[in-house]
DNA sequence: GTAACTGCAAAATATTTGCATCCTT
DNA sequence: AAGGATGCAAATATTTTGCAGTTAC
């Protein structure tokens, strides 16, 4: 699974690599850097895992999730996710307790009517409030 | 209008959150701390103008628009907003073309059923494509 | 062997904090 | 006059870049 990802997106299996995309398949939500670089202690330069998540997103393997703060969060795309082309249009879920980010798959964003003239190419839908943990 | 904002917010007027304010009211977007770094000048220290934009945000003056890269969006809130209780549930355009963010105020953010267990607070929903002046 | 990946150092950028001074009320 | 707001300096934090050494294929 892990190995098949990368090698799909014609990356060289590397240490750095493996350990980040395992960190996503073990996760039920999104990522920051700085989760990461936690949860990899001093495994790697950080500038590594800056470099890794980037890739991912460019290969389609993960994708951005929208915050209102100046942080940037990652999750894992499904198997139909290929690099420019996400079908990662399901809704982000934030607790306000927990403060995790979840991924609602089965929850797809709603189409909106635009004013005239407006073309739509890609939506962002986040909810927050209590998540079915913490509640 | 410009005075009215800050008084009913009992924040004092001052010269930099005259101009700042007047920024906002004179834009039909989203502005960053950048924009308004630029458009200020040398006019007031770095510092001012991101004390002045947490403050706005803290008395409900302006609102924050969810980015998927690591910067902060500012919008204007409307009339009918307040401290801690927003009514900016209307959906964010971002222009692929021209870059900038626009509050599309009559399109309401539509409600989606989670999953057992979830319960929604806040949403918020920025869509992106090619605006009316660039299409 | 070669191209790609990594680590290190350093630069560039962005954000926060403390404190003395100045301005608004 | 008093409290709040600002500017400056400096500390932190974050992200990017170049390059030399190492690793995957």
């Amino acid at each position: 699974m892990l190995l098949d990802i990368l090698k799909k997106n014609k990356l060289s299996v590397t240490d750095g690599r493996k350990k980040i995309l395992e960190l996503f398949l073990n996760s039920d939500g999104a990522l920051a850097h700085a989760d990461i670089e936690a949860k990899t202690g001093e495994m790697f330069d950080r500038v590594t895992v800056y470099r890794t998540l980037q890739t991912f997103v460019e290969k389609g393997i993960i994708h951005l999730i929208p915050t209102t703060d100046n942080s940037v969060l990652y999750a894992l795309c499904k198997d139909n996710c290929e690099a420019g082309h996400h079908h990662d249009n399901h809704v982000h879920f934030i607790c306000d307790e927990c403060n995790k980010t979840i991924c609602l798959e089965e929850v797809t964003i709603p189409q909106v009517k635009l004013p005239q003239g407006f073309v739509p190419k890609h939506s962002e839908m986040v909810v927050s409030g209590v998540c079915d943990d913490c509640k």
